[in-house]
RNA sequence: GACCCAUUAGCUCAGUUGGCAGAGCACCUGACUUUUAAUCAGGGUGUCCCAGGUUCGAGUCCUGGAUGGGUCACCA
């Protein structure tokens, strides 16, 4: 739909004018079906090497196809580059090559128009590789003018809603979502080989678990129920155990109604997976050498640049107890015995900032956000997370205030969450009451009770090593973006106005 | 949610002390058969984010709002 304003706008009636006097040529101005044999890039990739000379002896001819997205008129003759997905070629259309009437229908032809080119590979004067036409064939017209060639769309409003225009003029955007694309299928194939079974598992939930968020509720009309969209994949994939599929994993998208920044989108991609018989350590081992495989495999690279930090994921990675960090930091040794009232005074004196209702494992996990996270730059395997914020992990043998749990750190930020998940159906009813009471005391994050979880667990899961990676910010940190919108196509904006 | 910044032509951006709305690219007309941010000559295409206010006069100053960005809060 056109606006009254844009209506009267010449650009885009020079355009609408076009299109009317390509029909009465007989053009379909969006044409029909078009076989090209190469893309940009092939051509250039087998020969831009060889010398003018080679390569008009081979007199190779080609069929491409693209988006006209320069062009440089030279009365007779023109010269012009075509962009498709691989990249961008010069084409050189002469009029005594391809006659009056296709010279005058390219020299007509707009910034953003589609057209295909049959010609022949030839090096300019100048030594660019380029195409010489025989034949112009009008694929497709563009009825809106691209953004400046020179400067590019750079209005980051404008980037994030139209997408499409980012994607054609800023070749840098097309590689990200590529490299987004190699990771996610990389991650794939790595999980798939060493034996893991990719499911799907509803993301419509009746209760939001597995994680501690707010959720979007939404309205099922015939049953006339509340659904929650899910802010976890988690308690489905442990049913699955329970139902004796031994390695799962599912890649999807979870939704928390909170806020947005640049590493949070209200809706965000996660891999979650499951593998019996395992435990937090062999999670330490999966997620260490999975990341590692796909940087090698994606980047070529063990080192990643990320915002002027120099990431080495090649030698073996800290693996530190999250109270001798907290220790290591700031003097505070929380191994010890520790009345709440302790952990308090503690805090204060430290200027660690705490919420009423804290408990001993709250402030602990708080000395370790306020204190200790922005400074893990190398990968760093934080274990051993306070049983207050693990309601779904295993209690630690050895000290029971802390879980057999770990989040993985990387340029200061969380990548990775896992641990050996809670098999008993007693300690997690017991661990559920305590986050309802919680909830009703206002923290509305807590976890929720789940009888129908329980009832799963109390036909017997086996022990069983559970792990989550944000694959967006996995993206963020292996394309060195700064901002999560720049890992995601279309990411949450509000609605115009 | 709080604070800071931005919003002017299709795009990238100038706009002085409050005094006729500007440039480059794109577009239109013409010249040009190896150019490449092609070049040369000519042409300005606009809801200055929106709504009020101050003023003889507002793109500019004031108030409120919208959208976006950043920082913080939130995000175990």
């Amino acid at each position: 739909m056109m606006s009254q304003g844009e209506e009267q706008n010449e650009l885009l009636q020079v355009r609408r004018d076009k299109l009317e006097s390509l029909r009465e040529k007989g053009i379909d101005p969006f044409g029909a079906k078009f076989e090209r044999t190469h893309t940009a890039k092939e051509i250039l990739d087998a020969y831009d090497a060889l010398s003018k000379e080679e390569i008009e002896e081979k007199n190779q001819p080609v069929v491409i196809a693209g988006r006209l997205v320069a062009k440089r008129k030279q009365g007779k003759a023109s010269f012009a580059h075509l962009q498709d997905q691989s990249g961008r070629i010069q084409i050189y259309v002469r009029k005594d090559q391809v006659g009056d009437e296709q010279y005058e229908t390219f020299t007509t032809a707009d910034l953003g128009d589609w057209l295909g080119i049959s010609g022949v590979v030839f090096k300019t004067n100048r030594g660019e590789t380029s195409v010489k036409a025989k034949e112009v064939t009008f694929l497709s017209k563009s009825l809106r003018p691209l953004p400046e060639k020179f400067h590019g769309l750079k209005d980051v409003e404008l980037r994030y809603r139209k997408r499409y225009l980012d994607l054609i003029m800023n070749p840098d955007v097309k590689e990200t979502f590529l490299t987004r694309s190699r990771i996610i299928s990389t991650m794939r194939r790595y999980l798939d080989d060493h034996g893991y079974l990719e499911v799907e598992t509803p993301t419509m939930h009746t209760i939001p678990g597995g994680a501690a968020a707010r959720p979007f509720i939404t309205h099922h009309n015939a049953l006339d129920m509340d659904l929650y969209m899910r802010i976890a994949i988690e308690l489905h994939l442990k049913r699955l155990i329970v139902g004796g599929i031994e390695k799962v994993y599912e890649i999807g998208r979870v939704y928390r109604n909170e806020g947005i920044s640049t590493r949070h989108n209200p809706e965000f991609t996660m891999l979650e997976l499951y593998k019996a018989y395992a435990d937090f350590h062999d999670m330490m081992d999966l997620t260490e050498n999975l990341i590692r495989h796909i940087a090698r495999e994606v980047l070529g690279t063990e080192t990643v640049e990320y915002d002027g930090n120099t990431v080495d994921l090649g030698r073996p990675w800290a693996r530190k107890h999250m109270a001798d960090l907290v220790k290591e930091h700031t003097g505070v040794d929380f191994r010890r015995e520790m009345s709440d009232g302790e952990a308090r005074r503690l805090a204060e004196e430290h200027g660690v900032e705490l919420k009423p209702g804290m408990t001993f494992g709250h402030i602990l996990n708080e000395f370790f956000e306020q204190k200790v996270e922005e400074k893990l730059i190398q990968p760093t395997f934080v274990y051993g997370h306070p049983l207050e914020i693990s309601p779904l992990a295993k209690k630690n043998e050895e000290d029971p205030r802390f879980t057999d749990r770990f989040e993985l750190f990387i340029v200061g930020r969380e990548h990775a969450n896992a641990f050996s998940e809670l098999n008993d159906p007693i300690d997690q009813r017991e661990r559920f009451e305590t986050q309802v009471r919680e909830k009703s005391q206002g923290n509305e994050e807590a976890h929720p009770m789940d009888e129908d979880f329980l009832e799963a667990l109390e036909y017997g899961m086996p022990p069983t090593g559970g792990l989550g990676i944000g694959i967006d910010r996995l993206v963020m940190f292996l394309t060195d973006s700064a901002s999560i919108r720049d890992v995601l196509l279309f990411p949450t904006l509000r609605e115009q106005g």
